[in-house]
DNA sequence: ATAAAAATATCAAACGATTGCGAAAAAATT
DNA sequence: AATTTTTTCGCAATCGTTTGATATTTTTAT
């Protein structure tokens, strides 16, 4: 079955196709009565804009970029999920691509994106990706790209974050509040922005608040890694009672050592971690947090799209604020 | 800046459009040093092939859509992150839209995948699809569907799923193995036919090789449920001593109760699951699961969608083996 | 030197839609 | 009845690429 287009339905209808065109948008130029009759055959053929046509004769695309390490994540899956949500509402359609935290597939993934003519892109920085240079590139094709999670420091660009900062210091907060004495904290991949900004707010708001809180600092990028730590700190000698993780990563090996070794929650031990709430939530007693959302997060760099869209660059920096969703761990 | 085309690389050398794409495109009627200055010239230029423009003249999109129920889930983000890398790899790009489990939703993002004329669609049925005749106009189109997951009865369908019978089968042995006397089992939505085949099948096999065994079948359609269900289950009168949990939601309510009641595991209750494997290793025992690899069913699925783009419909029905592996929970 | 063959490049028509401009028909004004 | 205005529609160019057919030039063979 071959698809039913403009011309197919002017032919069947005795008129041309800029008249059919003007007919199916509503266009005043066109009478009530002509409308009725394109109208009704459009429908009983499906007709379907070819997306393609109207995208190269508009030169824009109702096409959305998103690119990130990985989908099967956590938190990039709902940062996807709330960004997809909005983009379809809004009439744009995503496409998705992975760059396994590698710079060269992130060259490639952008290609493609240019190559479709993305009206829009969201990018997450690979965890080794230093040259911007391509993505300057897209801005000069005004093509805007709005980073999230893993930004470049640079502030040529619009970016949307969490408010780490505000997260270590809620999660500081709590754990002076528990009353601790022997903190263990851990963070992660010891290169990122993210990581950095978290750990400084972190150590300055310990230093400040509660100057005789003994802290331990670690760094885990995987969960073993965080589950050997944890193993490591553990023992008898520098024995912790509270444990800060910074992601759901790290709180998953800490768990697993936790559970193996029976210790108890809360009471031996206090855990606070940072995450958007699912990993938390797994245990008993739920895990005390600070919710990040990769939800809100999706939804606020949706919106920053859009009015980089519409009006000019606004080069801005947005945060998604924090909250403490009280467990039972703390 | 203006985009490059072909067109501007013509007038810059003096040469018509066709030698131009024929030069990009290596073909052999263009001399070797035509082709050479051509290539130089895109490449200080940074030409990038308009893809609408090539997709409306040969009629082909080198895209592939994929509606899940959502993204943000265990199984789909693995099936999706495993369908765009193959796809990438074969120089196609995926554009990925979410059902919520709302029927309109998938007719609506069915709509935005045939107006982009996507190549091909990869579908998981939103739990309360009925009307399919959407999925035929798609194939009358010769826009080929290949379901996963939640896949209609209907067998003029193309679909690939995971060995639901085996996995429940395998789940049944171990059961049997671990010499268990009470058991109950908690399935999913009691309407998809994905539940149907694995409680069938355990049930069948648990009469036929352990009748003696006393079996307690259960529904749950959340976590939430699983744990009232666990919760039930676990106080004197009807204790039981394993307990088989369908899905990663069902574990989790399991486990918390679990966890809660401090049931010790896998003395007190042995636990097993079928799961892709990140959830039953988030605890100590790790969780011994009958594994069903999103990632495994998502490269099925492109082979079987590459196979229906080439050749005539092969309308088949594959599935993905499952296997057995051990946690400490049994 | 001429014809035939091979190599190289161009023309022009698509693909399906949008849109400024002009034309014909109908309605309103004088 | 003649003219203007309004309504309704068609023409044709355009977006960037591909591709069969054709033209031009060069090479080879006669």
């Amino acid at each position: 079955m071959t698809n039913t287009t403009l011309k197919l339905l002017a032919q069947q209808l005795q008129l041309s196709i800029s008249t059919v065109s003007r007919a199916l948008k509503d266009h005043p130029d066109i009478s009530a009565s002509t409308k009725a009759k394109v109208n009704a055959l459009a429908q009983s053929l499906d007709y379907e804009p070819n997306a393609y046509a109207i995208q190269l004769r508009t030169q824009s695309s109702k096409i959305l970029g998103v690119i990130v390490p990985a989908i099967s994540n956590l938190f990039y899956d709902s940062f996807i999920a709330a960004v997809e949500e909005e983009s379809r509402n809004n009439g744009y359609a995503v496409m998705i691509l992975q760059s396994s935290h590698n710079p060269e597939n992130e060259l490639s993934n952008l290609k493609i994106f240019r190559q479709n003519r993305v009206s829009g892109v969201f990018a997450c920085l690979s965890s080794s990706t230093e040259n911007l240079e391509v993505y300057q590139k897209m801005n000069e094709r005004e093509i805007p790209v709005v980073f999230f999670d893993i930004v470049p420091k640079d502030n040529r660009f619009t970016k949307v974050r969490m408010a780490d900062e505000r997260c270590a210091i809620m999660a500081a907060e709590n754990i002076i509040k528990r009353n601790a004495k022997k903190v263990l904290a851990i963070f992660g991949d010891e290169g990122l922005s993210i990581t950095q900004k978290r750990k400084s707010a972190f150590q300055k708001f310990m230093q400040d608040f509660a100057p005789k809180t003994h802290c331990s600092y670690a760094h885990a990028a995987s969960t073993k890694e965080a589950e050997e730590t944890m193993k490591k700190f553990a023992d008898k000698k520098q024995k912790v009672d509270t444990v800060f993780c910074m992601t759901d990563e790290i709180l998953i090996g800490v768990m697993r050592t936790i559970q193996e070794l029976q210790i108890k929650v809360p009471n031996e031990i206090g855990v606070i971690s940072i995450s958007n709430g699912f990993i938390p939530n797994l245990y008993y007693p739920h895990i005390s947090y600070v919710e990040t959302s990769g939800h809100e997060l999706g939804k606020l760099a949706f919106i920053q799209m859009m009015a980089n869209m519409k009006g000019g660059k606004t080069l801005t920096e947005l945060t998604v604020d924090a909250k403490f969703v009280e467990g039972g761990s703390m």
